[in-house]
DNA sequence: TAGATTGTTAATCGATTAACAATC
DNA sequence: TAGATTGTTAATCGATTAACAATC
């Protein structure tokens, strides 16, 4: 499934779409897309995709392109979606809670076993059967469980001594929703969702547009 | 506040962080900053940091460096968010609810006026003082108030119909959750956030580099 | 075989970095 | 004034697009 030479980032995050696109095309019974018909769809050019792609591997055929089934199972692959992780909410807040309950995340592989709050009147509660349990315990748990995606959802000011303690008993993926840039070393990987930062480059553009007059 | 040629997305991604660890600055009553500073803080190279805020204005000095409250402001302006936006959240899901409650966007002037969704359980529950409505009721609503951004919340299989009443209304402005790419007029904006291809950005580079092995 | 479409190299375009004169 | 640091131009780097030979 792999070619060498590093891929760049802008590459790494159209895969996921390209991704959703071919199972999108196998719900609806295509089983083979040339990468001209796929560009009309996904809105990249048919080069790009055929650049894209070959990062990866040679699956496309000269005359007949993609076969829609194939192609989206080597991208599963690549993306690792064939594996199974064990995550964890740290935080069970407005985000915390939503982000537990978004159950669409298991069929991808990511399964949620704890979630942690510090705030006493969430421990206990339940939430799609895991039960919030004190962050004091955050520590004890990852000695005795295996966690390979940490998502952090506590408030700001918090979030790196959280992202302290995860590294320390060694987590290699943080999924970050705290509006603060964290520092880990660099075998850890921090992935970013930073809500306000988007909705800023929203405002920015209606702005520039001058389509936004108040 | 303003030079001409267009601002490529590349520099406007970065503008939030700007705004974000200069903010942070004046927290800490930090009131001037050279690029070379604020690169070791913020991590793009003092170069970009000029270039970036060269596309805007002279802001900066010679000798001295910028000043940290009025860049801040300057910024604030550039985003626009020095404007009052009324935005509503169509969905009252886990992700429309998680949004409704982020109190913090109304700091930023992003003011939330209505909530929808289809569920009739929902309908008539407040969430900050603001009660769900039927989602029938979003044309006429949208006849009667001005809406400046629109959160799609809703599944992915309602959102472009959800986006067809939003944009039939005039609204310019979309921050779309749902999973999909919507298809919308050249002077509609969208913004979107996928949580699922930010995971799955997060687990191709545990597998990449080998830090996953199950 | 002829037509279609890939894989891949070369050309172009855009974004980042380096360098330095201008100037506070 | 001398030192510091900007604004800006030029050089480099990387990503996208175009082109086409290879081949199914």
């Amino acid at each position: 499934m792999s070619k060498d030479t590093r891929i760049s980032m802008a590459v790494v995050r159209r895969l996921p779409k390209y991704h959703r696109y071919l199972g999108e095309l196998l719900r609806n019974d295509i089983d083979r897309i040339s990468s001209k018909e796929l560009s009309d769809r996904i809105g990249f050019t048919a080069s790009q995709i055929r650049q894209d792609l070959n990062c990866f591997g040679d699956f496309g055929q000269q005359g007949y392109g993609y076969n829609v089934k194939e192609l989206h199972n080597e991208i599963s692959k690549i993306l690792g979606l064939d594996k199974q992780y064990n995550t964890i909410i740290i935080g069970a807040g407005n985000i915390g809670q939503a982000v537990a309950n978004y159950s669409s995340f298991e069929k991808y592989g990511f399964h949620l076993k704890a979630i942690f709050d510090k705030n006493p009147k969430l421990v206990g509660i339940k939430i799609r059967d895991i039960e919030i349990q004190d962050v004091d315990e955050l520590s004890s748990y990852l000695d005795n469980n295996k966690v390979d995606i940490a998502i952090i959802c506590v408030p700001r000011l918090h979030a790196q001594s959280v992202a302290d303690i995860l590294v320390s008993k060694g987590i290699k993926g943080i999924w970050n929703f705290a509006p603060t840039d964290l520092q880990v070393p660099d075998d850890v990987i921090i992935e970013n969702v930073h809500l306000s930062e988007s909705l800023m480059t929203l405002s920015y553009r209606l702005n520039e547009r001058n389509l936004f007059e108040d």
